[in-house]
DNA sequence: ATTATTTATTAGGAATGCCTAATTTTCTAT
DNA sequence: ATAGAAAATTAGGCATTCCTAATAAATAAT
């Protein structure tokens, strides 16, 4: 297990959080900062390994394996995480990098013995969910509809509660994708539509897409 | 900077500390645990990029710059291993390895927050003392091997030779850790073995084993 | 349904860093 | 001085992991 297929599994797992169907291989490419041509790549070896099941020309999901070790991956750079923050005072902007690198340090005896120095922390700096010993991530917590944010809030974009095409379609011809941070103006108090700015663009969305639209408050790993 | 390079400056860097002339490319294989043929390949990338004089089938000196990488390197290890140890609870057979990785985690401002946390310590748990951030090593003064001491000699036990944990978990289970005082009681003429006591215990350490253990005749550094 | 566009894969190649086997240089012992 | 041994280097490969360019498949538009 190199640091490169530490980081394909982990994107992987993240993807799939909000993603139903199978991971494309052009999504994988842009969490990773590589070319398509190398996540293909990559993934037919770690199909080859029993990691992922790829399907040629549809898309990749993790095997219980895989998850099962992209889950450690993820709990090792959490309980990093908390440990940066709280035992060297990092603030939540610095810590993702250097735990960036010491999550691919494999030693279960270390990171439960972190685990227990922190107090087995259930959400890292960010407020996201630490993955249990078992591979189980807690319910994600923080998370809210944009309905429920109010002007001023600053957000991150988690996903959506439908899978309706059209809605979908409408939030990526936005720009309004899972990761991208989102600055909330105003609520329209006439139909209580959001007003939002997504990289320096302004957007409405309707209240009944400001309700399917879930954010946090929180960074992601 | 690989993991890689880390750990051939790092081992040049050792070896160096013995050794006035160049380092035999034979003797960087054997730490390494690599072949002489891709220590030669190494070599002469690092000496295009500066971080070693390399004269072909004479030896290798590290220069300036490749000496102060290398320290870097050792402080980083040595300040893990006090983390893992006096945070984390590892016994001095267990803190190698792992600070092994945790080395190559390339962020000066985590190290000095680490140093800072553990109140700056002079030595790692080995008794072997760490660089400065400027890269020089505090020198070890009184300090000898068991095997260069005699029958009726009253020592503390500074450190050891070697990260071999077969060999530091031997030694903890007789009670034969840093800061614990010996006593030499005498040397088998036939093998050189010595014979030590310690808190009212006798035992039989092997010449072998008497060479790699430092101690020191004053008390305390 | 056919074409155009987007997405994904394959082809071919570069940099690392390791290996074994062959060769060259240096050292040692006669 | 010279043969033999030891040490170091070069030659030729292999596995990773990435890249660009060319091709193929899937999707969207007409
Ligand atoms: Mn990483
Ligand atoms: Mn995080
Ligand atoms: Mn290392
Ligand atoms: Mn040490």
């Amino acid at each position: 297990m190199s640091e490169s297929t530490d980081n394909y599994l982990k994107h992987l797992f993240a993807l799939s959080q909000h993603n139903q169907a199978g991971i494309s291989t052009s999504a994988l490419a842009q969490k990773l900062d590589t070319r398509a041509a190398s996540v293909t790549g990559m993934l037919k070896k770690l199909h080859r390994d029993g990691l992922v099941l790829h399907t040629r020309y549809k898309g990749t999901v993790l095997t219980a394996r895989g998850r099962r070790i992209a889950a450690a991956i993820v709990r090792r750079h959490r309980i990093w995480e908390c440990f940066l923050a709280d035992y060297l005072g990092f603030g939540w902007d610095k810590v993702h990098d250097m735990a960036e690198k010491l999550e691919h340090v494999q030693s279960e005896e270390l990171i439960d013995r972190l685990d227990q120095l922190l107090g087995f922390p259930t959400v890292d700096p960010h407020g996201d969910p630490i993955p249990g010993k078992d591979g189980k991530l807690p319910a994600a917590s923080g998370q809210l509809a944009l309905s429920e944010t109010r002007p001023g809030d600053r957000v991150i974009i988690r996903g959506a509660r439908s899978e309706s095409p059209d809605f979908l379609q409408h939030l990526s011809s936005i720009g309004a994708t899972p990761g991208v941070a989102l600055w909330v103006k105003q609520v329209l108090p006439f139909d209580r539509s959001v007003v939002v700015r997504i990289k320096n663009n302004l957007h409405t969305l309707s209240a009944v897409a400001a309700a399917a639209l879930v954010v946090s408050k929180n960074r992601m790993p």
